[in-house]
DNA sequence: CGGGGCATGTAACCTGTTACATGATTAG
DNA sequence: CTAATCATGTAACAGGTTACATGCCCCG
């Protein structure tokens, strides 16, 4: 339920239209939160009506633009929500279920597919680090230009974690089988493993 | 979508009840997939309708017990699914937006939320580092030990991290401001800042 | 005047969450 | 007998995704 609060915190950056955070959401917000137009849409219609934001034709711009802007009540709603505390939200992450079937039927050709995705984040990586160098080289002492780093920074840890973790996949997977066996060549090794714990 | 194949996993490593699986997957599931018992009712009566699973009830147990197990169809369907190659969900993370709105609007008291995050991320780190101690203590040259090895590393790179980013956001919101200002005590540092990129 | 980008929406659907409902068995 | 635990479900809803619909305006 944070999606409100994160148009709220965009607006507050920068009044837009609908469309603007559609597109911009592509780029400052993207590294941990992201929503389709649709949702966007839906959701300042949303704000509008809880008295949060306030929405101005724009005639200076073509089409039926509407421009939004936060009031304060919507600006204290925010200074609310931020201290409310919040647990993690727990994983989903599709990739460790994969593994998991792996290991459970044995070898299903997973390797490629891993080898895809570190690709994918080693360069979302580079794409974070070109734009730590570019924003945030020299350190700024103001407080809001440092939580933006730090929001950048943890994109950054968090692909390089990918990049690691899918080397450490790959040298498992890669492994040559210890002993081939000669006759059925299929998920023999697979069965007799149960899961560690429980 | 990969609950349903979660599921077959877990039955394949050992056919189940519905209950049972719900119980399981706060255990040997938890570090990246997790279902709620409904959920899990629901998606077994898909999968049973879909030819993977079969249930039979258990008379030997109390209550209307249904043991599910999964049939070739269903072994199959989750080999095929393995290799299929799916791009990583993006993330959402609360917490991100928070510290984002929190530069926006100025300091809300984020530093206690945080605090308390950091002290359960160590704890969750600890009990998957004694699980690692438990469980994996000798390396096995079992491709589906490996396998499960690394599933587990992954969650604890993954708190590992969370830890480190704590405490760096902790670093920067308990420092002291530069100069705190003797009139106005609110929200002025935030609005000169605008996003990085844009 | 036609195509492409700007701009705003509706509708249907799927997944996941929350709340509620039901009954069987066993321990005290 | 009663409470706790085992065990299976239904219903309603919220959030997010996909597909579709509509119209404006500028450029060629």
């Amino acid at each position: 339920m944070s999606l409100p609060h994160a148009l709220l915190t965009a607006l507050i950056e920068r009044p837009s239209s609908g469309f603007d955070l559609a597109a911009r959401f592509d780029k400052s917000m993207a590294y941990f939160w992201q929503a389709s137009h649709q949702q966007i849409y839906r959701e300042l219609a949303r704000l509008e009506e809880s008295g949060w934001v306030r929405s101005s034709a724009d005639e200076s711009a073509r089409g039926g633009r509407k421009v939004y802007e936060v009031l304060d009540a919507g600006r204290e709603e925010l200074r609310r929500w931020v201290a409310e505390p919040a647990d993690p939200r727990p994983l989903r992450e599709e990739l460790m279920v994969r593994l998991r079937a792996d290991a459970a039927v044995g070898p299903c050709g997973l390797e490629s597919e891993i080898a895809r995705r570190l690709a994918l984040h080693q360069a979302q990586l580079a794409v974070y680090q070109a734009i730590e160098q570019r924003d945030f080289a020299a350190s700024s002492p103001q407080r809001a230009q440092r939580l933006q780093h730090l929001v950048l920074q943890a994109g950054i840890l968090m692909e390089s974690m990918w990049c690691e973790f899918s080397e450490r996949a790959l040298a498992i997977l890669n492994e040559p089988e210890p002993e081939p066996g000669p006759g059925s060549g299929e998920a023999v090794t697979a069965q007799s493993v149960n899961p560690p714990s429980s």
